[in-house]
DNA sequence: CCTACCGATCGGTAGG
DNA sequence: CCTACCGATCGGTAGG
């Protein structure tokens, strides 16, 4: 057995200023490969390539970890459901509609370490979830790219008339559904694989905008 | 200080056979309340007042448990459905759909500890989740409410013609989103009470009956 | 940012 | 079904 201790020149080059990204990171990993019990402080730091105490100087407790690496999801969410958008043109709404509900779906599909850390990662407590704001205006970017898109659906009269906040839910319960049954594999392993999921969305959203079109 | 031993007359009156349901209640209170990561073979041992070396004679290992309650939670969660399908009587068919998504989200809002065993509780890995034939079988059973009123709805050209497992995934997203987004606190802790998760529950299924309907 | 240490809890087994 | 025990891991702190 060589020497027990690993470094000499630690796996990146944290130790200066970018631990707390690395440990996001790590904490993904981990969160991926083992769910919330395969997530610790420890681990996470373990991974990042510094001792077990670091993480403590970066996050007070392992909630504020799994907190950060939410609103970092949040945020990669947001991003992709407009990459999407964006991608689809300026054209239909209803297409771009579509688009977006690919955005967040495709996004749960490929990460879902960051998805499920999203929606109910950590404040699974019995009560109210104590989410700190700064992860509830994460979530509401997000929830407002679904919310623009109806706003300026019914705006050009393109959407029937209806109460816009209800009709952001039923679109936003949707893919959420979808998302969380694809990944959680209620759908059989094959249907989460791109073409296949991309095709269940198309299929699925397609009955709800016959529900909303004007 | 009394003695540290409580016993006495256990809990109820477990110790004969009936150990295994009581530990899969103290087992969904765990988890209730504390998320998987309250879940401990030990702590449920504990809650039903035996040994923590007695669960094993009743579970190979936690996620044996795990199963087990979600298992459970799936007959449960069927039931209710059943239960307010027949509450609808046997009158129109968009009524009864209605009726079987309200059953199905207010047993995610009255029992989150099951719902969230259900549908991802443990083989929350990465690859492949290795449900056992017992609890794909009952949660086929469930979805099985779902398509059956599809199927039905389609005969008697209550529903456009379409692909009724396309049709069926349409709902069951919808529910499963709506019920997702209210447990895990989303749309704000009022939202989750009984009348207004009705109200929306309603208000949200109803743009898919617009998608759905002849 | 590290080493060293604390108490607590865990899954699991031995052995009866 | 119990007591007693194992090694491992955890969150967190002291103290530097």
């Amino acid at each position: 057995m060589s020497s027990i201790r690993v470094p000499r020149k630690r796996p990146d080059s944290y130790q200066h200023g970018d631990l707390r990204p690395a440990l996001i990171q790590a904490g993904l990993k981990l969160l991926t490969e083992g769910g919330t019990r395969g997530l610790s402080l420890r681990a996470a730091a373990q991974l990042a390539g510094v001792s077990h105490a670091a993480p403590y100087r970066h996050f007070r407790d392992k909630d504020a970890l799994v907190e950060a690496i939410a609103e970092e999801g949040f945020r990669l969410l947001t991003r992709r459901m407009r990459e999407e958008i964006e991608a689809a043109g300026s054209g239909d709404l209803l297409v771009r509609l579509r688009a977006s509900a690919w955005g967040y779906v495709s996004f749960a599909i490929e990460n879902p370490g960051y998805f499920r850390t999203i929606f109910g990662g950590v404040p699974c407590e019995d009560g109210a979830a104590p989410r700190s704001p700064a992860l509830q205006e994460a979530g509401a970017e997000a929830y407002g790219v679904l919310r623009g898109l109806v706003a300026e659906g019914l705006q050009r009269g393109r959407l029937r008339h209806g109460d816009p906040e209800q009709m952001s839910l039923a679109a936003w319960s949707m893919v959420h559904g979808l998302s969380m049954l694809l990944i959680e594999g209620q759908l059989g392993p094959a249907s989460a694989r791109g073409a296949a999921a991309r095709a269940l969305t198309d299929a699925t959203i397609r009955f709800l905008e016959q529900g909303l079109r004007a």
